[in-house]
RNA sequence: CGGGGCGUAGCUCAGCCUGGUAGAGCGCUUGCUUUGGGAGCAAGAAGUCGUGAGUUCGAAUCCCACCGCCCCGACCA
């Protein structure tokens, strides 16, 4: 992508509204813009990064055997009378009336649609189990929208919903799904941890808040220390295999990790001194056991092997593509700007053309560009005829991971400048070698976990 | 929903107290000079002063109502 020819409009100030860095820098950067409270609209460079969160999602989800589909946003208040939570839910709800003055209402969550869905289809217990899951925009009325997409109304979640016949079976798909988020949030760059978190009326301890450590992270967390250190699952993982899930679950949860809600200080001291994380964390997924609550009222039933009908146990798993951008930039960032980690980062490479317009410069840029596209890596390059200075601003804000910096005086030696974002550190190299180092490094760091 | 604050140019803000019909910096446009970390000079475009209703000869400024946005608290992915 040619700069001259994309929308990127980057802040000089930052505008008053924001209070957290992520919110500043994803303003500044021209990521996202807000449209009402906690209603924003995704720029293309913010809709870059998105796509590339989706993507990963995605990629863990049907690894682990969940099934895609895609529901709708409106839905019928008619279903929701069925698990009576039309008028359980509350204000957060945002209910809505068509020209027929039909109830209907923004979707917040989608247990009873999917269940739905499940229930019409699905009469064999043959066909379990089965996960189905979508990526969609939801609404929640918060009283209190606030830090841009970190707790906005309008959000993208990745929810998906497991169907199994009984609770050792449902035990196995949520293991999988924790199985799944742990390599999703490692790819993201992110160092997440499994916290136990409320089951509620369900009880037991099928329910775990995936939370990533950020110094801005809204609340407190504490954690042992060997629990930063265990080994992500790898991708040949066999989520078939009910055993090894179970032990990597169990491994998992094995030390204490808890947010301040659930925070036992007893338990906590009992660690042995010098292994006691106090941090603080953004919870950037959540996944829940909540067994028979919607199948119960709305039958959704199976024949069981005897012949007799099952009521399924189920369960919900969800991820915040929208929350976990603004949490990457909380957890990756400097005095500058974003830093992003190559799999998220809109674009890897920032091509830099300090003097537009001059001949030697605009060439040498044309074919970098090219050849850099063409050996897959995804590049930005500033054909503006701004200032130098002010290139490496808005690139430093931007956070894309790597610069390459072409200037007339470099050129005439045959020679240009890779910066690494993240370090600050730059090496002048002549072209060619520029070429094939910015491949290895890009290709190197594109693939996480 | 309780408490507090703020709405003036694309962004950050001054002007309001003490009414006289709107400004600065950045950004944007044009020209010249510059050109390796947010350049300089000159000229220029750009605002129903959130909305409505009052007081007044006259309202960005004073009064009232409403709307929007932000912060603290309760609530949540």
């Amino acid at each position: 992508m040619r700069l001259s020819r994309f929308f990127m409009p980057v802040l000089r100030d930052t505008p008053k509204e924001a209070e957290i860095i992520s919110h500043q820098l994803m303003l500044r950067a021209g990521l996202i813009k807000q449209e009402s409270a906690g209603i924003y609209a995704w720029l293309p460079l913010g809709l870059r990064v998105l796509q590339k969160v989706n993507a990963i999602v995605r990629e863990e989800q049907n690894r682990a055997g969940a099934v895609e589909l895609l529901m709708p946003t409106i839905q019928s208040a008619d279903l929701w009378r069925e698990s009576g939570r039309y008028e359980a839910y509350g204000k957060e709800m945002l209910r809505i009336e068509d020209r027929h003055e039909r109830e209907m209402l923004f979707g917040p969550t989608n247990e009873e649609m999917v269940t739905e869905i499940f229930r019409t289809h699905v009469k064999s217990y043959r066909s379990l189990p089965l996960n189905l899951y979508h990526l969609q925009w939801k609404f929640r009325d918060e009283v209190r929208p606030r830090f841009g997409v970190m707790r906005s109304r309008e959000f993208l979640m990745k929810d998906a919903y497991s169907f199994d016949l009984d609770a050792a079976g449902a035990r196995h798909s949520y293991n999988k799904m924790f199985v799944a988020y742990l390599r999703t949030f490692a790819r993201f760059g992110l160092k997440s941890i499994p916290m136990q978190a409320d089951t509620g009326p369900i009880g037991g301890d099928l329910s775990h808040e995936f939370i990533i450590l950020a110094d801005t992270g809204e609340s407190e967390v504490f954690c042992h220390k060997d629990t930063l250190d265990f080994a992500t699952p790898p991708s040949n993982t066999n989520f078939d295999d009910a055993v090894t899930l179970q032990a990597t679950v169990d491994k998992w949860t094995s030390l204490y990790a808890a947010t301040s809600e659930k925070h036992d200080v007893a338990a906590y001291e009992a660690i042995e001194a010098g292994k006691r994380v106090s941090a603080r964390g953004i919870e950037v997924g959540h996944i829940f056991y909540f067994g028979t609550k919607y199948s119960e009222p709305m039958k959704a039933q199976v024949q069981g092997p005897d012949g007799k009908p099952v009521t399924v146990h189920m369960g919900s798993y969800g991820i915040g593509p929208t929350r976990v951008v603004a949490a990457v930039v909380e957890a990756s960032h400097d005095a500058n700007g974003i830093v992003w980690p190559v799999p998220l980062a809109p674009f890897e490479v920032a091509l830099i053309n300090l003097k537009s317009g001059d001949k030697d410069c605009d060439q040498a840029c044309n074919d970098l560009y090219h050849k850099l596209e063409q050996a897959g890596l995804s590049v930005l390059l500033d054909d503006t005829d701004e200032r130098a200075g002010a290139k490496f601003a808005s690139m430093d804000l931007i956070g894309l991971p790597f610069q390459l910096i072409v200037g007339p005086k470099g050129l005439k030696s045959g020679e240009v400048e890779i910066k690494e974002r993240k370090t600050g550190e730059r090496v002048t190299m002549p072209v060619e070698a520029a070429l094939r180092r910015l491949v290895e490094l890009v290709s190197a760091r594109r693939f996480m976990g």
